[in-house]
DNA sequence: TTGTATGCGTTATCAC
DNA sequence: GTGATAACGCATACAA
């Protein structure tokens, strides 16, 4: 059906048709100014030929390739797939392919992997989580096509950018455990290089002062997004002199190594420790792991990104940058308890 | 540094380079029979025009995209992203891009996916989970690039195929549960369109035979790969008058759904039930969780894949289609264990 | 409304 | 070893 050799060209539907390829390319691509006769004798003649046109081609001279780029940090990062279905939708009712691009959290993989991507004519692109600051990504975003962002930006926020309300987030889980009685919690940040992350830190540093709590800077603990990062911060914060009673986590991945430090050592959850996510992934609602947690409209959120881009794509220039924030809420599963009475006594050591 | 309206074409390299643009061509993509003399000055006036090929325009003449098409069933499964990790690993060596179509297992989207592709010129597919029984997905396969199919196949096998050796993969496990006593283990069988699912579910049969186990028709469940066919499948094999003690999952995600279940019902594993899945995601080994499991060398088998399909692409028609078989290994965890004395008591009921 | 000619950036062909 | 020139398949001015 489909071997590139015997392939019908746009000038077979013409002779087949009875008229002029600029004819028959002006029916295909909807252009007005072709009769109806012609358009009809247009149409069978590509069903009979079973005539598609080549997209290469189509690519070269129009300068639209109806694919769309998708840079990721993490693939293997549960939210991804809920981003990407958010994306796909729009895509194909746009009839875009997606281009999809892992880069471990790298710029010199993103810088490459973005430079493949425009030198390979995409329409436009969503970087989910990648590096926005440095000149030469800078550079790609202007003189390429439409860039959206989704999840991390970098100052002067000059480009369009899809992002969640991280603050009424950590504000609610705060609250949340401040009614259950902690007045020590920990926080893993997320990497330094992430404008989201950033922001969420900051609140939580506002919401400590706010509400009074323990503002010992051992409770900060620098981290990712990985499961990894989260396991070495629970397990330095449990075993230190004087640990949190609750612990916020970069996000779920990173929540679920904060329970496996806290399953090895011992720490009982939520009787001693109450540990909070950032994300919703499907996951966290199993029993078994039952993690309360800051939900991201994730697929929205790719769907708000991949519309926004086409925007930009069909339209002129000029409008300003957009920035659409979505709402997130806090879903409370069995990771969060009451604090244990006074300050929670030392864990078990290793 | 990108900007297509004003980017250096071979033709300002020529010129640069005091040379003809077939020369430069032939320079770049590395043919005999330019003197290194022209070369060096050829290459240092791509250095200076900062100048790149254009993927498009050489595809379009050279009919080599240097892309490859990636077709899988469900992004969202964790075993996706290892597999994909594979696949990159040579794509990038090879300096190919892959793209990327989730198809949720749906053969319309598949085949809407391959024509996509394959209309895109891309070099070759690598379908992991997909349907290849049918007439159209046949044609395709056989009249565009070349293709390799990961973990589902259908008679007669003549395409090139990737999978695992789930006999002996079923077989431990089926062992590993004789030797802890349990003589009822149910089977969750994947989707019948998987050939996998299909091969792992007659093995099951046969250990049944060989060991002796029962051999009651509701010991086996049909279903498919995710999450909520294994909390499905389960909360009806518990809930039976006679359950099992053991259930072999149709893949880990499926097992997470049987684990869930049996929360719910108040059935403790492994305690009352013995669960063992198949895959060895990242998650089966945390100690929530902690799964027995049969392991899949996943990125192993994803490179292998795409190791296969360069070759195809590179090299001449007429080898006959390959097969290779990755071993498996049976991963024991907490969720096994012995069984309870005689056939253990009813569950509670809902 | 339709047709003609040309260009998109590259590689392939075949002279030189 | 090198260089004109013609494709690749389509879209776009512009002429008819």
């Amino acid at each position: 059906v489909t071997d590139r050799s015997k392939r019908a060209t746009i000038y077979d539907v013409a002779r087949e048709a009875g008229l002029a390829p600029s004819t028959v390319s002006n029916a295909l691509t909807g252009k007005a100014g072709v009769s109806p006769k012609s358009r009809a004798r247009i149409l069978a003649a590509v069903e009979k030929l079973d005539y598609r046109a080549l997209p290469l081609a189509r690519a070269l001279r129009s300068r639209r390739s109806y694919a769309i780029g998708v840079l990721i940090a993490d693939v293997a990062n549960p939210s991804f797939p809920d981003f990407v279905r958010g994306i796909e939708d729009v895509a194909m009712r746009e009839r875009c392919t997606l281009l999809l691009g892992n880069t471990d959290g790298r710029e010199d993989v993103q810088l490459a992997h973005m430079d493949a991507l425009l030198t390979r004519g995409v329409d436009g692109i969503v970087l989910i989580s990648q590096h926005t600051a440095s000149n030469e990504a800078r550079r790609m975003m202007q003189a390429g096509p439409p860039c959206v962002l989704v999840q991390r930006r970098s100052p002067p926020f000059t480009e369009d950018y899809v992002g969640s309300d991280n603050r009424s987030g950590i504000l609610a889980a705060v609250r949340h455990l401040v009614e259950f009685g902690h007045s020590r919690i920990g926080f893993v940040r997320g990497p330094v290089e992430s404008s989201t992350a950033a922001e969420r830190l900051s609140v939580f540093r506002e919401a400590v002062a706010q509400f009074g709590l323990d503002a010992d800077a051992g409770l900060v603990y620098p981290g990712d997004y990985t499961t990894e990062s989260g396991f070495h911060a629970a397990t330095m914060m449990l075993q230190a002199p004087r640990p949190p009673s609750a612990i916020i986590a970069s996000n779920d991945m990173n929540a679920l190594g904060i329970i496996e430090a806290a399953h090895q050592l011992g720490v009982r959850i939520p009787g001693d420790l109450s540990v909070v996510g950032f994300d919703d992934i499907a996951l966290a609602s199993l029993g078994r792991i039952d993690l309360t947690t800051i939900r991201l409209p994730k697929r929205e959120m790719g769907k708000a990104a991949a519309e926004l881009l086409m925007r930009r794509i069909n339209a002129e220039e000029g409008e300003p940058p957009q920035e659409i924030i979505f709402p997130t809420r806090l879903v409370i599963r069995g990771s969060t308890g009451p604090a244990s009475r006074p300050s929670h006594s030392d864990s078990t050591s290793s």
